[in-house]
DNA sequence: TGCCTTGATGTTAGCGATAACAGGGCCTGT
DNA sequence: ACAGGCCCTGTTATCGCTAACATCAAGGCA
């Protein structure tokens, strides 16, 4: 910096200025503090800026060590987020969302000086560590409580659910049953909610909760046990690889999907559309949350506290080939 | 830091010493400042550290932005694996991996000072661009190619190839068809070659490569002209979500997984144990080679160079039901 | 005894940036 | 013509830490 300084013969401060767009300082000046730093590949070093200031331009993540397609998409999408906002990510990945994990994280965040943290909180355990933590800096997170008063961002799960459930019913079905995610997730619990509220509003029965968690092997259980019920004609699985692992019941006992049991999964996973047959299912937007959750996130970072904002992003139903009108 | 010391009552030096485990200070005096540590809740500040040694405890990688199995499994692997050796990951995203891209976020890394870079280089774009960056930093490159001498760690897909072809022909085929990877991977390359050699040192015909990328829907449309061919019996699929769609496309042509066709993938991603039928396929060690790499990286951060070691991680075969021995 | 080595600790000087204040032109109003 | 601002720029202090050197006591050896 000092030999930026020199070459443009100015002072070190004055190519701080120029580095930081303060607006006292002469065009004439700027420009050829600008040639000298081109001149001299000169990068400024963000220890330095970050010791100085307190805060680096560095956010830190907190999620599930987990190859889940959803948190995994949602991970990815808000890193390309955070570099188009000038910010680099470190993941702090745990094991367990458990209290000790997540405030461990966060507070290897903390030594890092990050400016800010988002957690991706989808279960009661992590949500109830992040309560505990929230130490002064700028927080949000994603998937968590909607019941919690902090900043937030969840993909509306009722929504997708209530559309997914609407869906199969207005194809002629008489009820629907749902195979659910772990019961610890807001996840499952919105989309449970969702679906329950469809067939309420519509004044049908409303079948009791398969509980399953997210793997295809947990699905082909249920689907085992709702293959044999001949009553069974619609299924909205709590995501797609569920719906999978469903589709392989129903086609081992000779169930045909549409023809003899309409299903809809959630998540359009990539290769949703080549299951057999392809999957109709519930699109989240990830990009969206990733966009909102960096948002909420820097205007804490600049404004100080904001209050407890909560958006929600509504996700979209994708018609394939899995849903029918029953058969009778 | 001074706090600590006036507790303690010894200098600041002291205590640094104490934290970076330097030998010489007394047990007593190492057990007082720990203490003193302990009782104020002291963390040290990393962006001081960083500034005054020119390095943070944090690894910078870079990875195309992609949700694809092979490359997020290995992120989160990695993540993992250095978590656990005290080092925060910052991931760069990039959208194309071509050479301005790439040095682009190789210098955001470097900019935030860290301590080594890797680099998940699986096509030949990428590859060359590494090539110009390595800027006397800990670099190492994961999945690159081969041929290169940098540091390098790779899953061995000429072996996977190879037992995936092996085990095809001695269920008695007579040769085996491959959807490949899109050309420009060094991981579609290694897994031709494999294939190749397994049918060539069996001294049968080689039929021509099915080009595809790494989408269901291109193993759909790769699936659906080999299904109307009659002489193919069996199939290895560059991956699992290429035999997803191999599949749909046998099932509507009618013909029967694995009683007329037999197939085998590769990756092994969580479902693939629920397609219809469960996919033999071909996994591989991801965890050794995050652990492999983050060795590799390490050697390099403390030993200064030492030459470009590559290392190569066998992957396993999953026997499951889509191989039969052929239909006549 | 006295000199030299060794181990434990303290002191000082940066690392590379920003913050806070100081100062010198130049314009403005009277 | 001169005080009082506002620009623009420079000087100095500081962030929290480690490197390098300085110091001092204790012990080995001639």
């Amino acid at each position: 910096m000092t030999d930026v300084a020199r070459l443009a013969g100015v002072s070190h401060q004055t190519v701080s200025r120029v580095l930081n767009g303060h607006p006292n300082v002469r065009e004439q000046t700027r420009l050829r503090v600008r040639a000298a730093i081109a001149e001299l590949g000169y990068r400024p070093n963000k220890a330095a800026r970050a010791l100085v200031t307190g805060r680096s331009q560095l956010i830190g993540v907190v999620a599930q060590n987990s190859t889940l397609y959803g948190p995994a998409s949602l991970l990815a999408a808000f890193e390309a987020a955070a570099a188009e906002a000038g910010f680099a990510v470190s993941v702090g990945r745990v094991n367990v969302l458990d209290r000790n994990s997540i405030s461990d994280a966060v507070e290897r965040h903390l030594d890092q000086r990050v400016a800010g943290i988002v957690v991706i909180a989808p279960t009661a355990s992590a949500n109830e560590a992040v309560g505990e933590v929230s130490a002064g800096i700028p927080l949000v997170t994603v998937d968590g409580d909607p019941e919690r008063s902090t900043p937030l961002v969840t993909v509306d799960q009722a929504a997708g659910a209530f559309a997914a459930t609407t869906h199969l019913l207005s194809a002629g079905h008489r009820t629907v049953w749902h195979v659910s995610g772990p019961s610890d997730w807001f996840d499952s619990l919105g989309r449970i909610r969702g679906w329950r509220t469809a067939l309420e509003t519509a004044g049908l029965e409303v079948p009791p909760v398969v509980p399953a968690d997210w793997s295809a092997s947990s699905g082909y259980r249920a689907g085992q046990m709702l293959a044999r019920m001949p009553e069974v004609s619609a299924i909205f699985a709590a995501n797609d690889h569920l719906a999978l692992g469903i589709l392989r019941a129903m086609s081992e006992r000779g169930r045909r999907v549409p023809h003899d049991v309409s299903l809809v999964g959630f998540d359009d996973v990539p290769e949703a559309a080549y299951f057999i047959p392809p999957l109709t299912t519930i699109r989240p937007d990830f990009d969206a949350v990733a966009k909102e959750t960096l948002e909420l996130l820097l205007a804490q970072v600049s404004d100080g506290d904001v209050g407890a904002p909560q958006r929600t992003v509504a996700p979209s139903l994708v018609q394939r080939d899995s849903v029918a009108p029953p058969a009778e």
